[in-house]
DNA sequence: TTAAAAAATGAACGTTGTTCAAAAATAAAA
DNA sequence: TTTTATTTTTGAACAACGTTCATTTTTTAA
């Protein structure tokens, strides 16, 4: 156990220590109102500390919507060891919008900010493996249930985007405040109201 | 005609102007690289100026998601002469999306910036009536082709929030780059192609 | 021509993300 | 142990941001 590993074992820690500490301003306060001194209060570290283990904000943002992905892979854990794809679908929607409502600023951050792809775009790795992986696991789905007589006429990739976008696009007009907006009749469970709507459709096919 | 009168003519072309500036720019540059300094430097204005005829910047954001909206309108106009609501209602998604893709700045101010929506937070009047009304276009049609004996089972409201989201959420994945991340087969004809699918699916029902 | 009112100005303030020479802490060598 | 070399941490300083407001300029009324 050389010193140097001992030094790359603790540039992990403080790196970790960062990550939670803007990852607890930002549930707490918000993305865009946390600052690079906020989080370097918080773990009482200085500014330059902070950007010595970060290359700039986008970074910090990327490696906390790595976390995110994570994250979700937890709401998916159960759901693999489901038998039935038409089953497994109709839970992955749910599991998809669970999490979006318990952690709408990393939400926000995974499928919403710019900032992570920004981060790719000038990174030398410009694919969005988190992104790519967890839409994999709809396709998948989709194409077992395709497989097993379902959604007949339809082509896997186009109908997995249809409905990972209705799932998004719920999700996303919620925590944007558009669903406040327009004044619905059941406004707090809306969002469960119309993905119901969405399960009896597929039901049919 | 009193003086009076057209000064308030006046105030509302500089108004105009203002809000020309800003959209120019953030077409141009997009909404997050823009300044208020860029703005008043478009129209050869000072800085304070702008303060004289906005409160803030979350104003002009909000301004300018309301001639979005209208502009919305344009793309609308021709559909509430088709008298069959299916058809309407499949053109009328097709219409957003073209609307969504060819001001993507636009489209991301009123449907996805918080801006607008903590403008109204702050006004005295809270409602988003652009989002309000637009979305009641939507339900109108649904409504029509339920009456007609489409639809059969739903519920006008949810189903027409399922619908709106469908749309949204492919219009926000792309225009928030989540589809370029997502290597699709065929990445310039997705949001298309996903939309063929919902369209096959809402011909069975 | 002059006084009053309205409109436009831009320097200045507090914050932001970011940088980097200097300081402090740690490791290696003597 | 003491000295030297290396690594880590620091926070003052910078440019740019949204915003304010006392001052100046322009316009209107007297």
């Amino acid at each position: 156990m050389s010193v140097a590993d001992r030094k790359a074992r603790e540039k992990e820690t403080l790196k970790a220590l960062i990550l939670k500490g803007a990852k607890k301003l930002f549930i707490e306060k918000g993305i865009e109102q946390t600052t690079i001194r906020n989080i370097a209060d918080e773990i009482d570290y200085s500014v330059g500390t902070v950007y010595v283990y970060f290359k700039d904000k986008t970074a910090i943002l990327h490696d906390l919507h790595s976390i995110g992905f994570q994250e979700l892979g937890g709401y998916f854990q159960e759901l693999f060891k489901i038998e039935d794809p038409m089953e497994r679908l109709r839970k992955m929607g749910f599991a998809y919008i669970k999490f979006a409502l318990e952690n709408q600023e990393m939400y926000d951050l995974m499928f919403n900010l710019k900032a992570p792809m920004e981060f790719l775009e000038k990174s030398e790795n410009e694919d969005w493996d988190e992104g790519a992986a967890t839409f994999n696991r709809v396709k998948v789905t989709i194409e077992e249930c395709i497989n097993k007589g379902y959604f007949k006429g339809h082509n896997v990739e186009p109908l997995s985007f249809m409905v990972w976008s209705l799932v998004h696009g719920m999700c996303c007009l919620e925590i944007r405040q558009r669903t406040k907006g327009v004044k619905f009749t059941n406004p707090d469970t809306i969002l469960f109201d119309g993905y119901n709507e969405y399960l009896k459709i597929i039901d049919k096919l």
